[in-house]
DNA sequence: AAGCTATATAGCCTGCGGGTTATGAACGGT
DNA sequence: ACCGTTCATAACCCGCAGGCTATATAGCTT
């Protein structure tokens, strides 16, 4: 079974999952969530862009169900929400043998750099 | 330490690798590959598209190191790579405890569900 | 009530993604 | 040698993503 919906809409979330989490900017301001909530001005800070450009980048991560937003006056504070990459890391099991070889290769590849260097 | 290279080449890869991931065809392309290799021609069967679209696709997913592709005479057989899957697993290890807690709660939900059916 | 702060919306521009058709290139079969 | 098959490339179109500025909305503060 599937996290829930049918197979389509499981597979527009995971579109819109993807393409929300293929761009640096809104992979940053999910890794500064990842330490608790903050405001759109505090989230804008780092980046050298307008202020409605991180709203619109803020819209697209909560569309994609990566965020939720409270109110506190007239903040909008945001929050990470794990459903979706839940449902990512979900996707990814099914690929898991392949990724895991990768990890294994990987392995390999750092043993024989340390043993050379010994 | 990262799978390999700087930073911003991380980066760069994962943008690369989430686009690719964001489109359902190529997630078709790669589930019908996790069961073996295949041709442009197989690949392209189950879509109502021209075949340059499917090799355009091919191309997206390549160039995400998401698959590699051999010679057989006039075929180039695809085949799944892992590597770049390894990555993005890799990405969501940080938010492990966000989507650890949604599955959490999806099995509270499953399981208040069975509740109620007795 | 007026004004400041925080955020959203609208309108615009530009580039790129994803589709198409037409054509080219590589290789095998006969 | 020729033809058919498989795949890639080129040229084009359209829509949308992501940036901007300007403006509107909401809610404190005084």
């Amino acid at each position: 079974m599937s996290t829930s919906g049918t197979r389509q809409a499981a597979a527009a979330r995971l579109d819109a999952t993807f393409a929300a989490l293929a761009d640096p900017t809104r992979r940053a301001i999910l890794a500064k969530l990842a330490s608790g909530e903050a405001t759109v001005m505090e989230l804008a800070a780092p980046f050298d862009l307008s202020q409605p450009a991180i709203s619109k980048h803020l819209k697209v991560l909560e569309r994609a169900g990566l965020i939720s937003r409270g109110r506190d006056a007239q903040r909008r504070p945001c929050r990470l929400e794990g459903a979706s990459l839940a449902e990512v890391t979900e996707w990814l099991e099914r690929y898991r043998q392949f990724w895991d070889e990768s990890f294994a290769r990987l392995d390999d590849v750092l043993r024989d750099l340390k043993t050379e260097g010994e």
